[in-house]
DNA sequence: CACCCTTGTGTCGATATTGTGACAGTGGTG
DNA sequence: CACCACTGTCACAATATCGACACAAGGGTG
């Protein structure tokens, strides 16, 4: 979340480099483009976790390539916020049928586009596994982000309960430390993978007697099962 | 009642618009969406009271809609009017039993139409909770306005008071500070997240030796809960 | 048995998140 | 106008978590 890649996608060098600054500082990793094509052509390399869009552009217009975002299933998921000039809000209902997630009016505060990006990142976050799940005697319930075993509360830090959750929903298979880090740590990023056992460990460890459940299998990575407990 | 926020989704524009014209003389406000996608963003964002559904439309259809909206505990309450056209008529218990809260049949007239959503808001008002709420020696009253403990009167500002009132009625879950910067303070403000921080630690210590149901999950949010004290 | 590679465990400094008190601005009221 | 209650924001303190590291333990191999 923190380091989400933002595509800005606006003709005006001015505009883009004020966004682009503000959202800098306030620690995403931003694109530009100045054009659509530009823009698509990033899109289609750099999969952004959320799209700026200017509704005025020369040649395709914004809404043009929202439509042609939309239309492809490769991309439409991804989060777009159009900006519009204040002469253009009657056409406000045009864009967001248009398929866009959000709008914001030039001029606007930086303050204000971060808090909508923000929303706009979180809300994408939401919208997964919502239900309960138990295994044996453990019981994770994301809802309240709540982990027991017998009904005892099981305390642990943010990452091992997202670490629990991964193999909750990834059962009887084997991960990597690689993979278990890209998945829970989310993202590309660099760390010692030595770190994914400490943190196995601190699973381990907060899930008491269950704590076989989470298996070592040498030289390959880590398993969450309730069989195969030998091998 | 009369400032009723009504979202209208359905992909033809001219049933969408004839519906929200009819709506707005008579006094509701409208918002319009023309595909599943859309309508979700404005129902999170915007929270309208009540939702005027169309079965048929292209991509998602109303009744996929429908069920990942009383899936969600957030957006379960919404009523909603299924609109559907004479022929899916048989159909019409598969779209109740999705939990829809009433259905009109196209070609409808306006005046029926305004019947319905007129009954349906009069029960949402009516179901709205009139009871004290109590937990452990806490008493709250939405009625008289006024929160006790003991009997003894707890002293709370009106953002104190809404905030408790949104945690009692939404006990065991997790909220983030965003959701309930929306749920608290309605509709789409943009605010420094750490002003929850601050009224949560007014709420606290308004509620003195009560004040370990409101609590702390570290990297996600507050919840409201008697149990789940470890974590 | 000695060696080596892989995995498990405890601890520590740095960092991120949250709690707390203070303050200034607002709007209502007498 | 003075007073008061309430609100949002900030700076700083308190706390929890994280990732790295050092070392221990275990198992396989020649």
């Amino acid at each position: 979340m923190t380091d989400a890649c933002i595509l800005i996608v606006d003709d005006e060098p001015a505009i883009r480099d004020m966004v682009a600054v503000a959202l800098e500082v306030a620690g995403f990793k931003c694109l530009r483009a100045e054009n659509a094509r530009t823009a698509y052509t990033l899109i289609i390399d750099e999969q952004p976790d959320l799209i700026l869009l200017d509704w005025m552009m020369p040649e395709t217009s914004g809404i043009e390539l929202l439509r042609r975002l939309r239309r492809d299933e490769l991309t439409s998921e991804v989060p777009v916020i159009l900006l519009t000039a204040k002469a253009e809000e009657d056409n406000l209902v045009q864009g967001l049928d248009a398929g866009a997630d959000d709008y914001v009016a030039k001029p606007f505060s930086p303050r204000e586009l971060i808090a909508r990006v923000r929303a706009l990142l979180r809300r994408r976050d939401l919208g997964r596994q919502e239900e309960p799940i138990r295994v044996q005697r453990l019981m994770y319930d994301p809802v309240s982000h709540y982990v027991s075993i017998d009904g005892v509360p099981a305390a642990m830090g943010p990452t091992e309960f997202r670490l629990l959750g991964f193999f909750l929903t990834h059962q009887d298979r084997v991960y990597s430390r690689d993979q278990i880090l890209n998945h829970v740590w989310g993202g590309n990023v660099y760390m010692d993978e030595r770190t994914v056992d400490v943190h196995i460990r601190r699973l381990r460890k907060a899930l008491g007697d269950h704590d076989k459940l989470v298996q070592t299998v040498r030289g390959a990575g880590y398993r969450f099962s309730e069989k195969l407990v030998g091998n």
